[in-house]
DNA sequence: TTGCTCCTCACGTCACGTGAGGTGGC
DNA sequence: TTGCTCCTCACGTCACGTGAGGTGGC
């Protein structure tokens, strides 16, 4: 059952992703399905680590990001190392969404600003055209 | 002084840009630059378009976006058209804002539970290890 | 002649999308 | 034979960054 491979369709509809975008991880080496013939049969493993990822991207972390932490999980002191860098990470990600967070707060309050100014200069417009 | 042409270099002393992303705007048919030989001389014209190219960058437009709005200027119907159109693309980005910021949010508090619950399953690994 | 600034390709970036063209088994 | 699903290139996207290699005028 948990341990049943599964083809790229069923991968697909599971996670909700494309067959390119699982091609495409594997290329950079963050999935490692098993090969019947051509065909891609994809593990618990691979699972277990696309999860990871989708929610990784979720948070806006990179694929590079993401694999450097998924290859910490084979050192096997527990998933201490990996677990502290993960942590490490999403922390400066934190407060990167957090700086985000106020420019965009700013750039919305200026926006506004513009097209209550721009409204004002159409009408301005129209009316002495009229 | 205002009709002055002016170089590429003093372009990106004034504006904050790379040489590059002069060439590019041109090649994207932004700027229009008159050439000495095979010099680049940009007017107030493009001085103009440079100013708004920029600040719609920073309002996160697309600069297929900004050239349709820019090119607008050449109506000749005192601008109604184009602001008209500008005005309409900002509503659309500003509710694009809005709810980005929205995301961002859930994404902030999700990723601070994510690292206290985190810190907490490395506590307790530290703690039942020693 | 030596620098300096300008120029034109053209490949690289990031995370895939999107054909093109081909294969295997029901 | 016809579909279906899988596969491998390989170019396209967006806004430039980054060399490589060459030119003009002080």
């Amino acid at each position: 059952m948990s341990d049943q491979v599964m083809t790229i369709r069923e991968m697909c509809d599971a996670f909700d992703v494309t067959p390119r975008t699982l091609r495409f991880y594997e290329s950079k080496e963050l999935l490692f399905p098993i090969r019947d013939g051509q065909k891609r049969l994809f593990t618990r493993r691979d699972r277990g680590r696309l999860k990871l990822i989708l929610r990784g991207k979720r948070f806006g972390f990179s694929l590079e990001d993401i694999r450097q932490v998924l290859d910490l999980y084979d050192l096997g002191d527990r998933e201490r190392t990996q677990m502290t860098r993960a942590l490490e990470l999403a922390r400066d990600r934190l407060a990167e969404m957090r700086r985000q967070r106020d420019d965009l707060d700013t750039m919305i309050a200026e926006l506004n600003e513009q097209i209550i100014e721009g409204e004002k200069a159409l009408a301005e417009k129209n009316r002495t055209a009229a």
